[in-house]
DNA sequence: AAGGATACCTGAATGC
DNA sequence: TGCATTCAGGTATCCT
């Protein structure tokens, strides 16, 4: 669901909307969600909005920063000065607030920022900025997919890994980024069955894995991601790469190289999909 | 210590 | 119709 497409997809959008913003409101309708001292942002400026892996940072300009994971149901939705709701996708978040709002943010310039989570799982963190590596999740965060996954790396945690391939690539901890959508469709294009043991993989399937987890993340972003549930960007819209899912989501349809119908399992308690002629 | 199973939630889809 | 069950998937935590 939101993996590193939809995540960076989001970033970008709210960095250009918030940054140089004063915050001066929150209103927390859901105190489980968040962790830290609100005051400790409030009438701050938001400097920046970083992305590691599946996680969000909002930089503020006091050297505090506000760390978010939105797991899968997470939405954040921009609303402009004007107090009007330009195009946000009914369907998909309703009228705002909503009884999935759990936290709304109001800026200097009369601008809000709603987050909605249906199923409450996502996570905001207020820490000074010098902290967020020791926050668990960031600490543990493999490298990052364009910036400092290396080859190299890649083929030394698949030749020395027990996993089933497809668990390991979705590891967090040994790549930062890569969830069920985009690893289903990574291994298709690889011809990698993914409940190959990691370890077992040749030469030649490493890199061909490698090349083909760039390929489907770069046509997310270009895609601005994929919305399979409830997945929307700051402007309340949905992304298309599901339009352009390879066997995700498509069991019982036939594969989009030789015909064969594709086949669902469980790997690692996931819904795994793939098809049985092409993928060894 | 790595790796697997389960818990966290709730709406949608399915089963009877 | 309506009630119960299953499924969805990111990560923290527990268990082996």
């Amino acid at each position: 669901m939101p993996e590193l497409p939809e995540v960076e997809t989001i970033r970008i959008k709210l960095k250009n909307y918030l940054e140089g913003k004063r915050l001066i409101g929150i209103d927390i309708k859901d105190n489980k969600i968040i962790d830290g001292d609100v005051k400790k942002i409030l009438q701050h400026k938001i400097t920046d909005v970083k992305r590691f892996g599946k996680g969000l940072v909002f930089q503020f300009d006091n050297n505090i920063a506000l760390a978010t994971h939105i797991k899968l149901t997470g939405q954040f939705i921009y609303r402009g000065p004007e107090n009007k709701d330009i195009n946000v996708d009914s369907k998909l978040v309703g009228r705002l607030p909503s009884k999935f709002t759990r936290v709304i943010f109001q800026f200097n310039d009369k601008s809000t920022l709603f987050f909605n989570d249906i199923r409450k799982f996502a996570w905001m963190k207020i820490v000074p900025t010098q902290q967020l590596n020791s926050l668990s999740f960031f600490k543990q965060l493999g490298p990052e997919p364009f910036k400092d996954l290396t080859f190299e790396y890649f083929k030394h945690i698949i030749t020395t890994s027990n996993s089933a391939i497809k668990s390991l690539i979705m590891n967090q901890k040994k790549i930062a980024g890569i969830g069920n959508i985009y690893a289903n469709d990574a291994l298709f294009l690889a011809k990698i069955h993914p409940q190959r043991k990691a370890k077992t993989l040749t030469d030649e399937e490493i890199k061909k894995l490698y090349d083909s987890i760039f390929f489907v993340l770069k046509k997310g972003l270009e895609n601005n991601g994929a919305t399979e549930m409830n997945y929307v960007n700051p402007d309340g819209q949905p992304g298309n790469y599901q339009k352009h899912f390879l066997v995700y989501g498509k069991e019982g349809k036939p594969c989009p190289v030789c015909h064969t119908l594709i086949k669902k399992i469980k790997v690692g308690g996931r819904g795994t999909y793939f098809c049985p002629k092409c993928q060894k």
